[in-house]
DNA sequence: TTATTTTTTTCGAGGCTCGAAAAAAAAGAG
DNA sequence: CTCTTTTTTTTCGAGCCTCGAAAAAAATAA
C-alpha cells in the first residue's frame, strides 16, 4: 500500500526534479528552473547551489547564444560530465556494440563488432559482451567500479525486472540472466531492456511535442517489435517486457510463425513472411532466421514496379499491421505512430494497406490521431534510449540517502 | 510538465492517504494508520484530530469484535456520514436507476425502473434521467446542493474526460454530453463513465487481494464489455474510455458486427451473434438489439444437450474471446480476467474454446496466471464501483485548497 | 561615474514531520 | 480498593523545507 510522505522525500523530490529539468532543457538558468519548476527562486537557489557543491551541476559559460541584456546575466547550469560514468551495450541479431557515457550524455568510447549471433552459445554470447565491456571501458580509461549504471539493450522479450532475456530472436538460446551473471563479474549495476523499449525512450526525448503521453513504435524488421508509451509511461508487462505487437493473432490458425505459432501478425508482415510470400513458398514454410536487408530493397523495387507476388506480399503484410494496429487502437485509442527499421525502405508498398485495413476497424473512428514517421536507422535510436535510461537511474539514486557519502567514497 | 512538489501539498497528501486508508480498511484505529501509512504518531494524530474537527472522521465505538487487553483501548476512526452526499445514475439497456449515498457509502435512497431506451430519443434520455434525480433526491430529503458529486455510469463508449456518452448499444442517439447537461441543471459535478470500468473499481475495492495492479474484466452480454486495470489503475484511452476489447479484430473480413463492421470478436461472442449462428442465419445478417435472458439459458440447455449448431454457436464464441485475450495478453501479459454477466449462465460452453484458444496464443504462455472468476448479476458491482468513484472523488477534493471554507459554507 | 535592470542569494517566518516524553485509559495484582 | 503494568494517544521541542521579501550581485545605459 501507498506509504505517507516524509519530510525529506520532499527535498529528494525536489531534487530530482531540478536535475530532470536540466537534463531535458539542455543548459537553463536558475530563473529557467524557477519557471520549469514551479518552485521558488530560494528554494532552486538552494537546491542548485548543494548540487553544485556536490559536482553534480557546474555552472557553464553560454558563448554565443545568449541575447545581450541589461541587468545581471543569467548563469545557465549544466549536468557536470565527471558527475558518473555509464555504460550501454546493444546486442542485436549478428551486432554486438558498446558505449561509455559520461553524466552529461557524451560519448566517451565506443567499441562494435559483427557478432554471429545465431550460432552462437550461450557462453560465447555471454564471454563476448563481456571482452567487449573489458575492451571499451579500457578505451576509455575506466575501470569497472566508475561505472554507475549499465544498460543493455537486445532484441527480444526481457523480464519486468529487466534482468533476463527471456527470448530472442537471435539465438535459440533463451533465458540468459545478463544482469546477474554481469552484476557478477563487474559490480556494477545492469538492467536488460528490450529494444524497442529504448527506442521509444530515445523518440520521447528527441521531439516531446510530438511523442510525449501516448504513441508506439514499430520496429519493422524481420521479426516485429512494440515499444508503447501510455500516459507517459514506457507500458512494459507484468511478467515481461510486453508488447508483443507481433505475436498479437492476426488470422487464428494461419501462416506460421517464427515463434512456433500460427497467424501472428508477424508471420504476415516480418521480413521472412514477406520474402516467403513473394517467393510463392508456402506460409507453412519455416522461417528463415535472416533477411538480408538487399533482399528487402529488391523485393520492394519488384513491388514498385507494378502488379505481382512482391506487391501481393506487401500489401498482405500491410494488412496484418492494419488490422493489429487497428486492434489497439480499439483498446487504447489512436496515437502517433513511428515506423522504425529496415522495413521503413518498403513502407510506400505497406502504407495504402495498412490505412485501408485501419479504416476498417473500430480504431480507425479518428484516423486523424494516426500519422506514420519513418526512421530507417533504429540502432542510434536504441543507443541514444539506452543511455538515457541509465543516466536517470543514475539522476535519481544521487537523492537517495547514502548518496552523498558514496560520491564521496568514490571519487 | 511536472510541478515541484509545494510544502503544503505535504499536508494534503498525508490527509488523503489518511483517508483513503480508513475507506478502505473500514475502522482503523490510529494506531492501525501509523502502521498502514507509515507516518508518525505524532502526524496521524496531528490529522486525524483535524479531520474529525472538521467533521470529516467521527471516532466510533467498536462493539463486540474488539479482544479485551490490558491497555488503553484503541479508539476506531470512521467516515462521518453526513460528511457528504454523492448520487449514482446507472443507465443500462431498457433500466435506470438512481441512488443517493452518504460518505460512509450507505444507501441513502434508490430508485429504479424500467425505461424503453432503444426507441428513446436523446431529450426522453435525459428528461428520464432529471426526472429520477429529482425524484431519489426527494426520498432522500436532500436537495441538489447538498450533493458533492455525482457518478453515472452507462453501457457504452465516454469521452476520456467522462463528460460525454460518445455512443451506446442501448440507443441510436450518440454524443449525449450528460455531464454538461446535469451539471448545467443540478450545479453539482457530475462524471460519465464507462459500465465496466466501474465493475473493475468495484473488484478492486471487493477483492484487493486477488484484483489489484493488472487484471481484465469482460461483461458478457448483447455486446462485449471491457474494464482494464494496468499497474493498479484504471486504464481508460486517450480520447475515450477505450478498452473496446469487443471490437478488436478477430476475423478481418468476417461476421457482421452491431457496429457496423466485420470481424469483431463481439459479432462471434455477444448475444445477438451466438443466437444468429445457433439459428443457422447467416453471420451477415443485421444484429438483434436486444436478446431476451430467457432466450440464451434456452440456448445453452441446447448446448449442453449435446453437439448441435448451439454448441457450436458457443464454441465459436468462446473462440473469438479466447483469441482476443490471447492478443491483449500478448500484449499486456496474462492476468486474472472477471467474468460479468448474463454470459456467465453459458461460460461453461465456452470455457474449454477459450482456453484452447489462448494456448495457440503467445498469452498462452503463462496460462497458470489466466484464471477465470463468474459473476452473474453486474448490476450490483456497477453501482458499488460509481458510488465508490464518486465517493473518492469527494475524498481527494475535500484536501483541495478552500475545501475547509466551502464545508462551513454549505452546513 | 551613477542609475537602472535583471538575476541570484540571504534571511526570517511559517509549516510539517519526527522522536521522545508525557498523559490517558484500561486490565491485572495484591 | 489502590497501585502497577500495559497500550494507545497526545504534547512538545527539534530539525527541515519552502516561501516571500529584501538584499546583494552583476551587467548595461546614461
Amino acid at each position: 500500500m501507498t506509504l505517507g510522505v516524509r519530510h525529506d522525500d520532499l527535498r529528494r523530490r525536489n531534487r530530482a526534479m531540478v536535475i530532470a529539468a536540466i537534463r531535458r532543457e539542455g543548459q537553463p538558468s536558475r530563473t529557467d528552473l524557477v519557471s520549469r519548476t514551479g518552485l521558488s527562486h530560494s528554494t532552486i537557489s538552494a537546491i542548485s547551489s548543494d548540487l553544485i557543491a556536490e559536482g553534480v551541476l557546474r555552472p557553464v559559460k553560454t558563448g554565443e547564444n545568449e541575447i545581450v541584456r541589461r541587468g545581471r546575466p543569467q548563469v545557465s547550469l549544466g549536468l557536470e560530465p565527471k558527475a558518473a560514468t555509464v555504460l550501454t551495450v546493444v546486442l542485436l541479431l549478428n551486432t554486438l556494440s558498446a558505449t561509455v557515457f559520461d553524466y552529461a550524455g557524451q560519448i566517451v568510447a565506443q567499441r562494435r563488432e559483427r557478432l554471429a549471433t545465431l550460432g552462437a552459445t550461450r557462453d560465447d554470447l555471454v564471454g563476448s559482451v563481456m571482452r567487449m565491456i573489458a575492451a571499451v571501458l579500457g578505451d576509455a580509461g575506466r575501470v569497472p567500479k566508475d561505472i554507475m549504471r549499465m544498460t543493455m539493450a537486445v532484441q527480444g522479450i526481457t523480464d519486468s525486472d529487466a534482468r533476463t532475456m527471456l527470448w530472442t530472436p537471435i539465438t535459440p538460446e533463451s533465458d540468459i540472466p545478463f544482469a546477474d551473471i554481469l552484476e557478477k563479474h563487474f559490480a556494477f549495476p545492469v538492467t536488460v531492456q528490450n529494444d524497442c523499449n529504448m527506442i521509444a525512450v530515445a523518440l520521447r526525448a528527441r521531439d516531446p511535442e510530438r511523442y510525449r503521453d501516448n504513441f508506439v513504435t514499430l520496429l519493422l524488421s524481420n521479426g516485429i517489435g512494440m515499444g508503447l508509451v501510455l500516459r507517459g509511461e514506457l507500458f512494459t508487462g507484468a511478467y515481461s517486457s510486453g508488447g508483443e505487437f507481433g505475436h498479437m493473432v492476426h488470422r487464428p490458425g494461419g501462416a506460421l510463425c517464427r515463434c512456433g505459432r500460427r497467424g501472428c501478425i508477424e508471420a504476415y508482415a516480418g521480413n521472412y513472411a514477406i520474402l516467403r510470400e513473394a517467393a510463392g513458398r508456402s506460409d507453412q514454410t519455416a522461417a528463415d532466421a535472416d533477411v538480408d536487408p538487399q533482399t528487402m530493397l529488391e523485393l520492394a523495387n519488384d513491388a514498385r514496379a507494378g502488379e505481382g507476388p512482391a506487391r501481393d506480399a506487401f500489401r498482405r503484410a500491410g494488412e496484418a499491421i492494419g488490422y493489429g494496429l487497428g486492434s489497439l487502437f480499439a483498446l487504447i485509442d489512436p496515437a502517433p505512430v513511428a515506423i522504425v527499421g529496415p522495413g521503413t525502405l518498403a513502407f510506400d508498398m505497406m502504407e495504402p494497406s495498412i490505412r485501408d485495413a485501419i479504416a476498417q476497424t473500430a480504431g480507425g473512428q479518428h484516423d486523424a490521431a494516426i500519422s506514420f514517421d519513418l526512421e530507417t536507422d533504429e540502432m542510434p535510436l536504441i543507443l541514444e534510449g539506452s543511455a538515457r535510461r541509465a543516466l536517470e537511474a543514475v539522476d535519481n539514486e544521487l537523492f537517495a540517502p547514502g548518496y552523498i557519502a558514496t560520491m564521496q567514497a568514490t571519487s
